[in-house]
DNA sequence: GCCCAGGAGTGTG
DNA sequence: CACACTCATGGG
């Protein structure tokens, strides 16, 4: 378990997750679960800071950054595969793949549908506020899936999810705790498919939630950004099972990563790329 | 005002 | 299979 390599701001700030927010002086704040995390670079440590105190924090952070993950070598595989990505990822050595709660991750990942990501983080805080439960004066938790079950469809209009707000609202009456619990167990196919049974959640978004929040490395999510960047890079063009055939062959069982490396290279290629970081 | 956004659902050819 | 259209709205 080591949390290198890891640089706070391509993981935290990649567009990944939604909820962290740079601090001037460099560190990186968060809600995760019940506790405001704040992490902070000091020298090669990792400094971790939690409000209210609790001492499974340490745990906790080591989960959503996947200390488990040999990230080196998971680097290494790739630039073996295949000598785009290993230019592509270059600048990005301590980029490593979050694991976010199921549940957080679906909701956040349907909501990401067609907007840009300050106004998703923007519906996010909007629902946390809400419906969540207060951390300190103006962070709030991310809602249990018993939280937003008690939200109507109005009021997740308020909340202005726009065209979302049906399907967050059918998603909750759909699914229950067990039914994330028994989703867990699948292996990355079935998971997606039964994903896609859920309203709202097509391909792209099923392969956000599986990668992002039930931990597939394999899959490999296909957005506006990463249609440029096969486009771009490698020629690879037409329908999304077209481009996931494509890429599952070429980056194999990491190409989570092989993605992200792409979706983050892309946004900084474009016209007016600087955009990631620009909330608040 | 204009364009676009980490798309999905539905209908049609 | 492919394409076309709609969805509801805010950020740049």
């Amino acid at each position: 378990m080591r949390l290198e390599p890891l640089d706070l701001g391509q993981t935290l700030g990649c567009g990944q997750t939604f909820r962290w927010r740079s601090l001037p002086d460099g560190s990186w704040q968060g809600p995760l679960g019940n506790q405001l995390v704040c992490l902070t670079r000091v020298g090669p440590k990792l400094q971790i800071k939690a409000q209210p105190d609790d001492p499974h924090v340490r745990q906790n952070v080591f989960e959503h950054l996947r200390a488990a993950d040999d990230v080196r070598s998971i680097q290494r595989e790739l630039a073996k595969r295949d000598p785009v990505i290993a230019t592509g990822m270059k600048e990005l050595e301590g980029l490593r793949i979050v694991k976010m709660d199921e549940w957080e991750c679906l909701i956040s990942f349907t909501l990401a549908t067609y907007a840009n990501i300050p106004r998703i983080s923007k519906m996010i805080e909007s629902l946390a506020r809400n419906f969540g439960r207060r951390i300190t004066d103006d962070v709030f938790s991310f809602p249990t899936l018993d939280d937003l079950k008690r939200a109507s469809l109005s009021d997740l209009s308020r909340c202005g999810l726009g065209y979302r707000a049906k399907y967050i609202r059918s998603m909750c009456k759909e699914l229950s705790e067990d039914r994330i619990t028994e989703l867990k167990r699948l292996r990355y196919e079935e998971l997606r498919a039964e994903l896609k049974e859920l309203p709202g959640v097509g391909d792209k978004v099923a392969d956000c939630v599986a990668l992002f929040g039930f931990g597939n490395l394999e899959a490999f999510p296909i957005d506006v950004w990463i249609e440029r960047a096969l486009s771009r890079l490698y020629g690879q063009k037409g329908s999304y099972r077209r481009l996931a055939g494509f890429a599952h062959e070429k980056f194999g069982e990491y190409a989570g990563y092989a993605q992200e490396y792409l979706y983050y290279n892309e946004r900084a290629h474009a016209p007016n790329g600087t955009c990631l970081f620009s909330e608040q």
